[in-house]
RNA sequence: GGGUGCUUAGCUCAGUUGGGAGAGCGCCGCCCUUACAAGGCGGAGGUCGUGGGUUCAAGCCCCUCAGCACCCA
């Protein structure tokens, strides 16, 4: 074995082997686990969020699978429409194109290549991570199957009525040209103007005046509104007053929505441009008049002076010839909130157009009842709060999308524009009994990403077949995603479950952080802050690394200061760390928080661990090949230090089963982490070097030694492998053989499990022991600069029997670990020593030529200062009538305890102020 | 405006019916001791955001305030 632990050399190599062997495949066995991963999108590529959370998956789908449970682990990709659509769009506009120069069929032709590309970029990181998908059940949204199962959906909830087409206000993108649903909008706050224009009343008697942020909608108004009880303003309720460059006369109404202490108290209403002026149109029966185009342009309601102005071009002209016409009052700096498209980043108008929606509340009464009453469960709890608030003020699901790439909406419309839904022209000739002469055409439209997202749980496994599949593994055990999606997604996916298959589509929703920079920024390709997974397992170079954050902007001027941060952050680039390591980083940082700070000081600590794994292993290969016992015949004797490791190893099989329950990953990775190095390599190790190296061992302690080296280190290989799975089969097939244990494979092994493992409280107490006496000289050594090498020769007085007995037993562990040469029991304490304690024996280091006296009574001062703090706080409780009366006895009894442990000590350390006083003087 | 969180060591974070303040990284000192310098041994460092309440006992439960973050309108 190599000395350094080189990830590189051994993990592609079980990656293929595992695939090729079809261990990712379900294999049958008692009980049934699955879980849908959240499909990627196609275009992308694997970014941090993607990694950390596959990472979690594939723990609980090792773990699962190793317990002999039938596991599926379905995966695939999703066709993104809109943000697909727009790459392939900036593809064909570097060569001059648009999507019209090709045409719809050509264009979905070049988008489908794209896929084919792109689609192996995502799998191919996939597989680097190690995540053990089964990957011959691949799917994507826009596979024949998952179509018809959109198709299916659709004309379903038509024929019922839970979809249909109306004229409505819409977030229009007027980028993209296609309506967003409320999600895709990002509303944020941004610096405007308030702009306070007069509109002359008709009767002569003066102006109104109203305040809007937007003033090129004034072309589009159809009343002004004040509040009811605005006493300002009653009188001229049923008035009537100019608006100007149009023309128009338009109406003052009153309505209790207005609020009179914005701006002026007098609103302008602008019905089709506002979702507030819309809903109050309707309630007083305003005509609307739209004045935009789709490109957002003045169309042909708007006065010829605007026409074919673009909406900033009009506001800046309608404002200046509303100054020349004396009709601003004035205009104030303000900060409002801009709508903007998630994709495009364009400014949302908000748009009168015929589209395509879910009426959710029949869909989304049974989905809350699901999580009220425990049929899902949000892990952390929390989040069905998140869930609730959303759920209860749903709104109807625009499903219409103004794009090529997508599900084609399957209507089609008479030249009467009559509707009609279903799976083709032939199929609708049948159902509405069309006669050959009716000429129908097909909706342009797609549909909503989302829709068919909302379907993968059963989608995938061959919905609406009643496929083996879809009757094993629906529902899906649980859902691993991030909170972000909770309503794009996660809500709309138990809709439809409960809508299609009657049954929630996972049991459990475990809810991550969302991974940020190492100084809790948000992740961005425009920050220049984004990381790729692949980096940190196989290494960049500082230039490679700058040159890939500021390839591509958006906004290429920030490239410069892209550039420079990287190479701040990053001086040296990025070393290569590995899988395993990468992976046991995602483990402890899975904490409940909604913030991962991802650091790669963190990472390169888990890179240390594997090394110190593998070395660990290194040594007990060693070891069995070094002694000539053999390991698995004859006697065998355990001693203390034995049983104390097998329990350990079986209180931390415990907790890192607990911690998998429970979704604590970083539980479980500590607990993991900590009897590898604290207890395993720190301790065990060192004590078994011990017993190997006395020659006056027997052969069964020798036995009993090599054994427990092996079987620990082999039980823990089982226990971290669904962590990190590459390091632990290259050490499980050096190790396993050793004890006769063979398989081609760790990931088909058993998961240990505690109740294997012995529980020897008497041996815990006495290897505690042990280490307190070890700690207390190498702390004097190090205290008094003693050279490590240098062999100290100590004394012990006092001591319960117990710890007289450990102390025989344990003499050749104590002298290796601490480096003592002779250890004689006193009765009469030496003057010129130093002392620590082990429970109740008091260690002496004479150390005549070292010792300064005046320093030492300095330390034993403090010391003593410490503790008498700590006597009176605990000797007034115990003087407290209350604390006896009320607190329950152990406690009672567990304080009276340390009281008197508090008590000894000091008396000790007052017997040692005196003595080395007497030294000074 | 409505909702949800967060505030514990220099940094990032654990802290599970309320009962001894913890880890990793960083820092300081000693050491190339035969698995590992990607290492070993030892050490320093905290009025648990503020103020109050409940309790024999509060980092944890309740209230107040302050600061920060996110989501929705």
């Amino acid at each position: 074995m190599d000395k350094t632990y080189d990830p590189k050399s051994i993990e592609s190599r079980w990656y293929e082997v595992w695939e090729r062997q079809g261990y990712f495949k379900p294999r049958g066995g008692t009980g049934c686990y699955s879980i849908a991963l959240p499909p990627p999108n196609v275009t992308g590529s694997l970014h941090m969020g993607h990694a950390f959370q596959q990472t979690l998956m594939d723990i609980l789908i090792r773990y699962q699978r190793m317990r002999g449970t039938d596991t599926l682990w379905q995966c695939g990709t999703d066709h993104a429409g809109i943000a697909t659509q727009m790459v392939v769009e900036r593809q064909l506009e570097g060569k001059g194109k648009s999507r019209h120069d090709l045409g719809r069929e050509k264009f979905i032709e070049a988008v489908w290549d794209w896929k084919q590309h792109s689609g192996d970029t995502i799998t191919r990181q996939s597989r680097r991570l190690g995540t053990s998908m089964d990957w011959s059940r691949e799917r994507f949204t826009m596979d024949e199957g998952l179509s018809h199962a959109v198709q299916e959906v659709f004309i379903r909830l038509y024929d019922e009525g839970l979809i249909y087409r109306g004229k409505r206000l819409v977030n229009w993108d007027p980028v993209l040209h296609t309506a967003v649903s409320d999600l895709e909008v990002l509303a944020e706050e941004e610096q405007g103007h308030l702009w306070h224009i007069r509109y002359p009343r008709t009767d002569g008697n003066g102006c109104l005046v109203v305040a809007t942020t937007r003033p090129e909608t004034m072309l589009g108004d159809t009343a002004v509104a004040i509040h009811p009880d605005d006493d300002r303003y009653r009188e001229l309720v049923g008035r009537t007053v100019e608006l100007p460059l149009t023309g128009r006369t338009i109406p003052v109404i009153a309505d209790g929505h207005v609020d009179p202490e914005f701006g002026t108290g007098c609103v302008k209403i602008t019905p089709a441009h506002d979702f507030n002026d819309y809903e109050m149109g309707q309630r007083h029966d305003l005509p609307l008049v739209n004045i935009f185009t789709v490109d957002a342009v003045i169309n042909e309601n708007g006065p010829a002076a605007y026409r074919g102005m673009d909406r900033y071009d009009a506001r800046r002209a309608i404002v200046r010839d509303l100054e020349a016409l004396e009709l601003i009052e004035k205009i104030e700096d303000h900060s409002l909130v801009v709508p903007r498209g998630d994709r495009s980043g364009a400014v949302i108008e908000p748009y009168l157009t015929d589209q395509w929606y879910v009426k959710i509340q029949p869909l989304a009464d049974p989905a809350i009842a699901a999580v009220e009453n425990g049929a899902i469960r949000f892990v952390p709890e929390n989040w069905s709060k998140t869930y609730f608030e959303w759920m209860n003020n749903i709104n109807d699901w625009c499903i219409s999308r103004q794009l090529w790439w997508g599900h084609r909406i399957p209507a089609w419309y008479d030249n009467d524009e009559n509707i009609y839904v279903g799976k083709d022209e032939a199929h609708i000739r049948e159902k509405y009994r069309l006669d050959a002469s009716v000429g129908l055409t097909r909706d342009p439209d797609v549909l909503d990403t989302w829709f068919s997202s909302a379907l993968w749980p059963f989608s995938t496994l061959g919905w609406p077949e009643r496929t083996a599949e879809l009757e094993r593994f629906y529902p899906t055990s649980v859902l691993v995603t991030g909170f972000d999606i909770i309503f794009f997604w996660v809500a709309r996916m138990i809709m439809m479950g409960l809508k299609f298959m009657g049954d929630v589509p996972f049991r459990e929703v475990y809810v991550t952080g969302l991974v940020r920079d190492s100084e809790g920024q948000k992740m961005s390709k425009s920050k220049g802050n984004i990381l790729d997974p692949l980096d940190l397992i196989d290494g960049i170079e500082l230039d490679a690394l700058v040159a890939k954050q500021t390839e591509n902007l958006m906004q290429p001027q920030l490239q410069a200061r892209i550039g420079k941060a990287t190479r701040k952050h990053f001086p040296d680039g990025i070393p290569a760390f590995g899988t395993d390591a990468l992976r046991f980083t995602f483990a402890q940082l899975a904490t409940q928080g909604r913030d991962i700070r991802f650091d790669t000081g963190r990472i390169q600590g888990y890179r240390n661990f594997c090394n110190k794994l593998w070395n660990a292993t290194r040594y007990v290969l060693m070891c069995v090949e070094g002694q000539e016992v053999d390991v698995n015949t004859g006697d065998v004797r355990y001693g203390a230090a034995e049983c104390w490791i097998s329990t350990r190893l079986g209180r931390t099989t415990d907790r890192v089963v607990q911690g998998i329950a429970d979704y604590r990953f970083d539980l479980a990775a500590q607990a993991l982490y900590e009897f590898t190095w604290d207890e395993y390599c720190d301790w065990y190790v060192e004590l078994s070097k011990t017993t190997l190296n006395d020659p006056e061992s027997t052969p069964e302690q020798k036995r009993g030694v090599l054994r427990t080296l092996l079987t620990n280190l082999e039980i823990l290989l089982r226990l971290l492998h669904p962590f990190i799975p590459f390091i632990t089969e290259e050490l499980w097939q050096k190790i396993a053989p050793l004890l006769n244990r063979h398989g081609d494979t760790i990931m088909l092994q058993g998961y240990p499990s505690g109740q294997e493992l012995p529980r020897d409280d008497a041996a815990l107490a006495e290897v505690d022991w042990l280490r307190s006496f070890v700690l207390g000289v190498r702390r004097i050594r190090a205290e008094r600069d003693i050279p490590p090498g240098k062999p100290l020769v100590i004394q012990v007085k006092d001591g319960s029997n117990q710890e007289r007995q450990w102390l025989q037993q344990d003499r050749g562990y104590i002298q290796a670990l601490a480096r003592v040469s002779t250890i004689s029991t006193v009765t009469e304490e030496p003057d010129d020593a130093v002392t620590a304690q082990a429970g109740a024996m008091t260690i002496f280091v004479p150390l005549a030529d070292l010792i300064d006296p005046a320093a030492e009574i300095d330390k034993l001062k403090r010391q003593l200062a410490r503790l008498d703090a700590d006597r009176e706080r605990l000797g007034g409780k115990l003087q407290n009538r209350n604390f006896i009366d009320k607190a329950p006895p152990e406690i009672v009894r567990k304080e009276r305890d340390k009281l008197a442990d508090m008590n000894s000590a000091a008396d000790r350390l007052v017997q040692q102020l005196e003595r080395i006083s007497k030294l000074v003087k």
